[in-house]
DNA sequence: CCGACCAAATTGGTCATACCAATCTGGCCC
DNA sequence: GGGCCAGATTGGTATGACCAATTTGGTCGG
């Protein structure tokens, strides 16, 4: 889909890269738009849109006098796919992260829809559950692809809007990143299996309360299976960015 | 701050409106490139510009052939800012979607930071709590300011980034839009102060469980308040999109 | 009457060039 | 060393032009 990328894509792709590498540090000035157009051998009025594109990505800041770098804290939701896709940065940490959000909006998810749901649509939701744990260690893209119509369900459902972005953020690149890494995940397919038996009992029980805990606990399950594989022990430094906040 | 608008942001906010308004159906065309330029008297590279940060919006689709005005459910999180602004649409379905994340948000962010806090940060939380408590029933502001102060510790321990983006867009306008309704929110001051209080106990024993309960009530406590206000009987128009909700 | 088809108009994609105003830089002067 | 000023640099905007692809509208054959 979409293989030939136009040249402010192509630029525009470059640039966010070496951004998100670090390359150019946060509050430095990017090379200006003469320079760049000349690097890139396009038109400045390319390299403009180019900047425009990487403003509303929350990673620069153009201002009179220079284009400066933001700190990624400050980015767009948008950015995690990409920082994913490079990887080299701190790859288990964030996955680490996006699972406990993605398992929180989606116990989230689950509570609103079922207090909503008609009985029709209980019935529907149990189902994809059904199809979830006749998947569990079979085909991993199955499985997604059943979680993610379990996740379309529950939007239907309640219809949040709020919800529903929040959710394309996430997904954007994600579950492409999560489907491949280079070593499978070894996740405890018993409590897998467990877990979500409780969430289709506590379904069909219209119990949204535990039914959202059992997507939160599936979720750590998952999270826990993927760590432990991605990183063994490892204490996981960082955190130079603190400290002065006492 | 800025209070000088670059062309291409003034197009862009009048753009954004129009489309955001639904002046444009979901699919539609927009007038092209040049007939835009000719109507907002500015040049072509600068509409150029627009569409690059509306696409990057998520609202627009820039094709060969034409420009298409994409549905609002694929936008991305940041429209929230300027759907609440212009109003019009379902102000108070929105708020009540945008509190039920905000919530889970908040609940998960006082849960990882909780689990990871440190003596001094627990104490350093529960005082913001207390703070908290002060000014219930009090100036406005000054408790939002407290809720915002609290929300940048728990990021500052658990370090969460994905978090932290998903808050940058929700907070995105967000705050300003709560606060300045016309009229009043009637909450319930004396659940309110329980509940904080609730939380400042878990926080202070360290039950990072309860801490995040504590959160998600007193976020459904604002908003039945904020609801209970907002939309006082009114039967409320529009809502093509529910009705199921019984 | 309808569908296939073709040519012309339209549209986005890119480029070159130019001028302005604000910013930034570096050297000068005190 | 600190303040100051002029020149270079940078973003902001405008004109005008060409290409390739799509869209459009009308024509033609069934």
């Amino acid at each position: 889909m979409a293989a030939v990328l136009s040249k402010v894509e192509e630029i525009t792709g470059i640039l966010r890269t070496e951004i998100l590498r670090g390359q150019y540090r946060a509050g430095e000035r990017l090379p200006s738009e003469r320079d760049l157009s000349a690097r890139f051998d396009a038109n400045r009025g390319a390299v403009r849109e180019v900047f425009k594109k990487l403003e509303q990505l929350g990673i620069i800041e153009v201002t009179p006098g220079g284009v400066r770098v933001l700190p990624v804290e400050e980015a767009t939701l948008e950015v995690l796919g990409f920082l994913l896709d490079l990887g080299e940065i701190q790859r288990p940490e964030l996955i680490s992260q996006m699972l406990d959000v993605l398992g929180a909006m989606m116990a989230l998810s689950a509570r609103s829809a079922i207090s909503a749901a008609s009985d029709e649509e209980i019935a529907a939701i149990a189902a994809i559950i059904n199809y979830l744990i006749d998947s569990t260690g079979g085909d991993e893209a199955v499985h997604h692809e059943n979680w993610m119509e379990l996740g379309e369900k529950f939007i239907g459902i309640h219809n949040n809007l709020v919800l529903r972005l929040v959710g394309n953020g996430l997904r954007t690149q994600f579950i492409s990143n999560l489907n491949n890494p280079e070593s499978k995940p070894v996740i405890d397919q018993n409590s897998v299996r467990k877990t979500l038996e409780d969430f289709r009992e506590a379904v069909l029980m219209k119990d949204a309360v535990t039914a959202s805990n059992a997507v939160i606990k599936h979720f750590e399950i998952l999270k826990a299976g993927l760590l432990g594989c991605t990183v063994p022990v490892s204490v996981q430094s960082g955190d130079q960015q603190r400290a002065e906040h006492a």
